[in-house]
Formats: C-alpha cells, sequence, structure tokens
DNA sequence: AGGTTGCATTATTATATCTTATCTGTTTTG
DNA sequence: CAAAACAGATAAGATATAATAATGCAACCT
C-alpha cells in the first residue's frame, strides 16, 4: 500500500469509472486495473465492485476510502507545511548574544527584525561567550553574537562590528574636558574592575599585555558584577574604569559621563557573528543574517 | 514522496544514523541516502545534516517528521482497521510492561496470544513504570501492564492480577522449614535489598510504614540492580530478601529457594492493566485486552 | 600518519511500473 | 438478434525505479 495507489484507488471511487480514473490521472486503463488488484491482494478482500455500469465501493472499500481520504489530506498538509516553511519568513528564531552585545546591542536589532517580519517571533537568549557556543553547537541556538573567537573548527565567525572600550569618568571629573589620558596617569586613579572572567576584562588585560602596566598595577577600588553596575559607580564618583561604549553609550549621550583614550592603548575589540559550520541554517536564520549585513 | 521514503526518513531521524536505519530496515546504506535524497530534492530543502557523528534533522525535517509520524501511523490504522473488518486479527501491537511483569508474566502472556493469532507482530518494551506510563501517554504504546498506580487522568487502569511477595530464603537457611518469621526476627537476619527507586522497594517501604521498624533499621547487606540478580545472592547465602513470588517462581518450583510470609506485613501488590482513556483502542490491543481477561 | 567510522557516488542489476495491443463479458442500439 | 459500443482483464514488451556492491571522501581518533 502506498499513497500513489490510495490516490489511483480514490479517483476510482470518486469517477465510478476505471478508464476515466486512468484519463484523469494520465494514466492508462491496465494501469489502473493493476494497482486495484495490487491494493485488493494486499487487503486480501475485494474493494470496488465492477457492475459493467460503474464501478462502485464493496464496504471494504468504503472503510478503505474514509482512511485513504485521510491519508491524501495529510500528505497535502505536509506539502503545503513544507512549502510555506521553505518560502516564508515566520516561526520561531532562537538566537543567542554574549552579555555586552547580547545586552546593547540585540535587543534593538530584534526589535527592527520584528518590524520587518511580524510573523516571527524572537527568542534571545543572553549568556557567556563560552555558553552561547556550547548552544550552537548542541542546536539549542541557531545563531550568536559574541565578542571572542570559538576554539573550535565547528563554529563560523564573521566579524560584524566593532565596541571601542575607552576610559569612562562622571561629568565633574577633573578630566572630564579632556580627550585622552596618558597611561601613567591612570594607574594612580581609583578604578572600577569588571569582575574575573568577564570578556570586558579579558579585553582590558589583553590591551595591557606590553604596554608596561599591567592590571594589578592599578588602583582597584571595587569589582562590580555587570556593566551596568560600573556605571552607576562612576557615576556615584566612586571611581573611573575602561568599558565598551556601546554600554555606556545612554549615560554618555545624556552628557552624565564622559568617555577619554586612552593613550596607547588599543581598546578595540571586535563582535563576531557566530554560526555552526556544519548545521544548515532555517530561512529564517538565513532572513535575520541578511538584516543585520544590511543593517551594519 | 510516499509512505515507504517517510519510512526510512523517520528510521534515519530516530536512530541518528543512516547506516543503523539501514540495517534496522534491511536495506544497504547507499539506499537510505539515496531515498533521503530524493526527499530533499523533493521539499528542495535539507532535510537532515550529516554531523559525521550523528545525524540531526534540520527545523524543515523535524516538521516533517511530525507530519511523517502521523502519516505513518495512519497507515497503521489502516492496515489493521481492514484486517479487522476482515475478520483477521493481524498486525503489530506494541505494549509494555514494568520489571516485573515485563520479565515474568508477559513473555508467556504474548507467547500464548501470538499461537492464537499468529498474523500479530507483538513487541514488548519493558521499562519503569513512569516510563511505559509516559509512552501510553505518547502513544508509542498501546497498553502496559505495570505495578503502579498513574497519577494522570489520561491512563485507565484495571486490577489485572495479585503479586504476592514473600521472604525469601536459600534451601540450607535454618527458617527454611517454616511457615512465617515474625518481623523483630527479620530485622537482625542479612538483608539483600533492591537499587532505590525500583518499584519492589516502594512497596516494601509501603508495606513497612506504620508497622514499627523502617527499611532503614533491616541489616542491608547489598543493594542489587535486579531481581534477578537478588534471587543469585540469596542462593549463594548472602542473605534473605522480600521479592514477588512471580520473580523467584522457577526457583522456588525448583526447590532451590523458600517462601516465607512475614507476621503483621501485607506484601501483597496489583499489577494493573493500563490504557489511555481518551485514544481508542485498536482491535488488535481490544483483541489482547479480552484475550487478557480470558486468561487471567 | 594511519585506521576507523559514516555518508556520498558510481555502475550495475533486479524489480516494479506503465504502455500498447488484444481479449472477454456486458449493455446498448439499429 | 447481431453488431457496435463500452468497460474492464490479460499478456508481452519498454521504461523507470529501487536496490546493491564497490569505491571514494571527509571527519575523527588515536
Amino acid at each position: 500500500m502506498d499513497l500513489w495507489q490510495l490516490n489511483i484507488f480514490c479517483k476510482v471511487i470518486e469517477l465510478k469509472s476505471f478508464s476515466k480514473a486512468g484519463k484523469a490521472i494520465r494514466l492508462s486503463q491496465p494501469t489502473i486495473s493493476s494497482h486495484i488488484k495490487d491494493l485488493e491482494d494486499h487487503f486480501d478482500c475485494r474493494l470496488i465492485d465492477r457492475l459493467s455500469k460503474e464501478a462502485v465501493p464493496t464496504k471494504a472499500g468504503e472503510l478503505l476510502y474514509d482512511y485513504a481520504k485521510r491519508m491524501l489530506a495529510l500528505r497535502d498538509e505536509t506539502e503545503t507545511a513544507l512549502a510555506e516553511y521553505n518560502g516564508k519568513i515566520r516561526g520561531r528564531l532562537v538566537i543567542g548574544g554574549s552579555t555586552i552585545p547580547g545586552t546593547y546591542l540585540m535587543p534593538q536589532l530584534v526589535a527592527d527584525f520584528k518590524k520587518k517580519y511580524p510573523d516571527v517571533i524572537v527568542s534571545l537568549v543572553i549568556g557567556d561567550t563560552d555558553h552561547i557556543i556550547e548552544s550552537i553547537l548542541n542546536g539549542n541556538l541557531e545563531l550568536g553574537i559574541v565578542g571572542a573567537k570559538a576554539e573550535t573548527k565547528k563554529i563560523t565567525q564573521k566579524k560584524l562590528i566593532e565596541d571601542e572600550m575607552r576610559l569612562i569618568v562622571p561629568v565633574g571629573h577633573r578630566w572630564a574636558g579632556e580627550k585622552r589620558v596618558s597611561l601613567k596617569r591612570l594607574v594612580s586613579e581609583p578604578f572600577i574592575l569588571r569582575e574575573r572572567g568577564s570578556g570586558t576584562l579579558k579585553s582590558l588585560d589583553q590591551s595591557l599585555s606590553g604596554c608596561g602596566p599591567s592590571i594589578e598595577d592599578l588602583n582597584v577600588v571595587a569589582e562590580l558584577g555587570s556593566t551596568q553596575a560600573i556605571c552607576q559607580g562612576i557615576k556615584t564618583g566612586a571611581g573611573v574604569s575602561v568599558i565598551s561604549t556601546l554600554a555606556a553609550a545612554e549615560d554618555l549621550q545624556m552628557g552624565k559621563l564622559n568617555a577619554l583614550e586612552v593613550d596607547g592603548l588599543d581598546l578595540k575589540r571586535n563582535f563576531y557573528l557566530t554560526r555552526h559550520r556544519y548545521r544548515s541554517p532555517s530561512p529564517l536564520s538565513e532572513a535575520f543574517v541578511q538584516f543585520l549585513k544590511e543593517k551594519l
């Protein structure tokens, strides 16, 4: 029993004729006969009575006809469901971002994407880089934006946007008017650090390496758990810090904080669009990537 | 797209492997590859990602898998419905049993059932009670025989047979001649326990509750993973245990073990015929239930 | 580097499907 | 009532499809 035979069977029942069914379905009449015979052999009972004038189903035939119609309907449903999936941009997309891009960059992107494709539900998972990459590997996330390069070959990454970290000081600070500050002057200034293990701290550490002073030499007055907390800390005058301009953007724009460069320090870093190398992307995630390219 | 290809597709998804699916379905691996390719060509999208380690469905593949399962279920329903109409009981019946009934009761029942209905293929799945009930709920099993009551309203259960647990001692044991033993004497005797989480242990725990001593007070010398292992343990003289007479039946009959009652302990429990309350049973499972009623 | 695993490819064979031509049994019609 | 018309069955040959063994290729694992 296969769908093709059931299809033929239904046509015969509906047209009450082998030869008419053949014409309708572009097959010769003997082919129809043969398929019906196959079905009858398979179920070991007569399905259609050939009444010279017309072909009518037996009781068993009626029973089969019901099931056959349901199966064919389900087949059509399957066809349309997959066709829709291919063509249209709709459904659920689960993406991830490490702390900085996930908090300060992606919410806006997701909102804009949803404006363009209203039928899409986007879930944004925020976690540390390792967690995001792990989730992409095991298939829980289709893509992510993270601030570090992955170590496995199974991941592809593409430079997406540049993030510049700067020295952030409060408005009333004596350096508030200046453009740049030397590293020497920075080491004696009260400094707020991000907690160990964060990408922000790693980037700062990397930039410092080979420039003389290390993180140990800074006059650290606090270690805080989030970039937002550091901003608050700076505003209250507890100290200054080096953080992503993306994270401080709002306060910078409002004039509550000022951003300075540090002489001789390259504090730029990249965020990478991160995907599985071998899993084939859904049309949805492709649309999102396309959207990112146009946007950034 | 036809049912045969969908069948192959589902097997690949379930076994996460082209070659394993081939073995399961008695086809060569290239044949599997070719059919999957045909499906992918037909739907014009990748359905399965070949990740060298395992084959996992893409999003489109997951979508198709759902539909495929429904179509195949409908096919099976059709087959049994027509067989039933012809007065024949044939087709495939998948049933489950928790450890004790699945191991010691059902194999004989299944064999007798197959003797009566030779055209039926019965698959017996053995797992713990929760797993069996879960499978009945999601439709993987039509019925089961388990030793505990289900908690959801979606399951109906009917008392099927009574199982009595008894204190089992080896032939040479000083209690071997006696009929009954007091609880007090039992607590000092070396005792073999079934591992935590098993139905056997739960039943014992329940019987003990409110009778003074608890499981903690027993002189436990071992925790073993299967009832069969416990029988071996008793035979070697490691200790005694309380287990299902059904499980020990063979050794009891052969005279290698002796069964005693424990004063004041009701160690009877029931096995329940367990079915989904709302799914309509196939004629096959009805025939099996009818067969059970006559047999027990 | 060398072996293993797992899927893809290719060439070949076996099987199933479809067609044309012909046949048989009804029903219709002149 | 015979002849034509109709509807399906059967047979033989052509074509398409499905399956296989042999081989290739890439990732993974020592």
